[in-house]
DNA sequence: AACCAACCTGACCTCGAGTACAGTAAATTC
DNA sequence: GAATTTACTGTACTCGAGGTCAGGTTGGTT
């Protein structure tokens, strides 16, 4: 990584935490280039506007969040053939890697830019949307294995309960947040896999 | 209502959706007053500054949802003598009335305040803390009846599945927000319940 | 040695934000 | 009907915000 890419990763992990502690609107870049140590054209170097930096804000948090997903849910398919076993795997790996969190999870963007849309060009927004859209693809790809195995004991639509993965993270967040109460994440996480289990599962217990 | 209370409550709704759509740093006092047609001073006779701005704003929409609540979840228990049966009520009734806001939900004040913490001083911080606190005892005290009853049939923490209400609620505002999908939100409720519905229901169809 | 692109610095501009404070018209109380 | 309170208006101030622009330094290429 050059140094320009260097600065640049900088003024991003500092806006971040802001932007997730503030909101986006609150988040100055007078305060931005005051932590990094940067005037205020060096800043704009990187990023022509605010609207830039939000995209790029946002891009990188969705990018490493797939990554992250995708780790833990493949690693979770080696550790068990079974469908439904590996999903309520990945979720456990999820949860434990949310309990992990030394100060707590700092928020999501996608949850932060939702309380902050009008601010936002469409581009940003659309973003924000197909994100969310991926993340529900991505689980309804395994619900639909799964249910093709164990036919669930609850009438659901099965998108819902894919969405439901996000829904418990960013619900289980503000919890978070809100309480100053960090594992109340990952228990949040747990009770939906709770769930799953009770769904899917031919015998309970 | 005086002339002084509409005044002050045309300034929180035209202030509530703005926070709620742009979080509270880029809501301007510039902006409320000229929506409510009013001058800067004006603004001031009624609130000392912006931050007894946020604590009117926050505590008028905690009474409200108390309010909600308690309508719901009474109604719910006149219309079933079985606690788990009459929990089952009162989230239907929540999952309707959250369908049947026309524009969507326009989001929750205590998810907001979460993604603006930084802004807020400590009362704030605590009145948000013990707003989530209380919908946790008012949960936490249905299902313990619930569960006197009918024994759960997986190893959950009670307090846990009180706060996946609220969890479920909160991350369902963010997905219909993300997704411009209004539908989505009641349906992470009608899920829950469906949750509630399998881990207590002592035979399942 | 000359050049050039990447990576900035410094000085400056404009605007709107939050706040202070003195004044005032109308209603209410005594 | 005088005094007080309520509910504001008008004016003025300061500061930090986002943004521009012209220039400068550095390290690698030709």
């Amino acid at each position: 990584m050059g140094k320009g890419q260097e600065t640049r990763e900088r003024l991003l992990d500092i806006a971040e935490l802001s932007v997730l502690a503030k909101g986006f609107g609150a988040t100055s870049i007078e305060e931005i280039i005051a932590e990094a140590q940067i005037t205020k054209s060096g800043f704009f170097y990187h990023f022509r506007d605010k609207n830039e930096l939000a995209r790029a804000l946002l891009q990188r948090y969705l990018d490493r969040e797939d990554g992250l997903l995708d780790e833990l849910f493949d690693r979770a398919r080696e550790l068990h053939d079974d469908p439904l076993h590996a999903f309520l795997i990945g979720l456990k790996l999820l949860a434990e890697k949310m309990a992990d969190l030394p100060n707590g999870h700092p928020g999501c963007m996608v949850a932060a830019y939702c309380y902050n849309e009008r601010l936002f060009d469409p581009s940003v927004r659309s973003l924000n949307r197909t994100a969310v859209l991926g993340w529900r693809e991505r689980f309804v790809a395994m619900l639909e294995e799964i249910a093709a195995v164990y036919p669930p004991r609850d009438d659901v639509d099965l998108q819902s309960v894919a969405d439901m993965v996000s829904s418990s993270v960013d619900g289980g967040i503000i919890l978070s947040k809100a309480l100053g109460e960090p594992a109340v994440l990952s228990k949040q996480i747990l009770l939906y896999r709770s769930y799953i289990k009770l769904l899917f599962s031919p015998t309970v217990d």
